[in-house]
DNA sequence: GGTAGACCTGGACGC
DNA sequence: GCGTCCAGGTCTACC
């Protein structure tokens, strides 16, 4: 099988960096927890590939990256550019001493990197997925979107790009996908990450670009449709701008029964912004991570979940109980 | 600017 | 097995 090596940073730790956000579980990622591999296929300029990353030497050594075919020199090239933006291996040494400097809890962990998607896109309609629909119900959208739109490569399907679900028929996501009310969202969303700004499209690479400021950033997503407040504030964390927390019913029940807080749902939300502020710029770092620790108190250390059936735990409801 | 109600699915629960 | 209720964030209409 064709091989990649893909240098990290010195820090860089496969099984923690990588399953450290909930989009791990998400389709068409695959976490292997006894190969403590990461599967799924990428969607490169002109055609599909499916990988497998490893990180066989231990943290801080080359990931290995196995290939389901020969790659051109610009596919790889593309291929490591969307790993890399998956697992922030951007995100070097440095940055996440800045990060533990701000909040010391997390040194002796390592923890600093959040997963993510290979590329803004999904990262996008995995937020729209997640929001008014408890998380099971994300899995399942996620694992249609990719059996009926994804493209197939090695028996694997990969996540839809914008072009393929711009294209598609509102009704087929909503009696195929079962993504309900969001069809029409999905359609046009993925119509404004495929037309040219000049057209009313999205201006991606400005987005990207770590010169825009804050503001215009959440200002431009609060303006794409199915994204509010929440959504908002997840894509930009996404995005690597940690200062603000996104706030959902997860939120709320963190802050009552860790943080200990009390009252309506409105009055705690409040007090959670206040609480995170002294974090700055890692904001949602530090708050994320207290959330993850949590539920890896509940449900032993992430990298031994399994999609099929941790997933399916990590419910208001349960937690609640839990 | 704040608030109420609709949107849709799937899981829990009672019968 | 069926019906009912509820959780979940965004959007629109209305005050």
């Amino acid at each position: 099988m064709p091989t990649l090596s893909l240098r990290t940073p010195d820090d860089y730790a496969l099984a923690r960096d990588c399953c450290s956000y909930g989009y791990f579980l998400l389709a068409p990622n695959r976490w292997s927890v006894r190969e403590q591999t990461l599967t799924r296929p990428l969607r490169l300029r002109d055609a599909s590939v499916v990988v497998e990353i490893a990180q066989p030497k231990g943290a801080g050594t080359p990931l290995r990256v196995r290939t389901s075919r020969t790659l051109a020199k610009d596919e790889k090239a593309e291929a490591r550019a969307q790993i890399g933006r998956m697992l922030r291996l951007d995100e070097d040494a440095g940055v996440i001493d800045a990060f533990h400097a701000r909040d010391p809890r997390w040194k002796a962990s390592g923890r600093g990197r959040l997963f993510r998607s290979p590329t803004l896109f999904e990262d996008v309609i995995k937020t729209v997925t997640s929001c008014n629909v408890t998380w099971p119900g994300t899995v399942q959208m996620n694992l249609r979107l990719c059996e009926v739109l994804g493209e197939k490569e090695a028996e694997a399907r990969g996540f839809p790009d914008a072009a393929k679900m711009a294209r598609t028929r509102p009704q087929t996501l909503r009696a195929r996908c079962r993504v309900g009310y969001r069809d029409q969202r999905l359609v046009e969303m993925a119509k404004r990450f495929r037309a040219s700004p000049a057209r009313g499209g999205l201006d991606v690479e400005w987005l990207e670009d770590p010169r825009t400021s804050d503001e215009d950033v959440r200002t431009t997503l609060l303006d794409l449709p199915g994204i509010g407040p929440y959504a908002a504030a997840n894509i930009m964390q996404l995005m690597g701008r940690y200062a603000h927390v996104p706030c959902d019913t997860e939120t709320v029940r963190h802050a009552k029964l860790v943080l200990g807080y009390k009252g309506t749902s409105a009055a705690v939300t409040r007090r959670v912004r206040t609480h995170y502020a002294p974090f700055g710029d890692h904001a949602f770092r530090s708050y994320w991570f207290e959330l993850w620790d949590y539920y890896e108190s509940k449900h032993g250390p992430a990298h031994t979940w399994e999609r099929d059936s941790t997933g399916k735990l990590f419910t208001a409801a349960l937690l609640n109980k839990a």
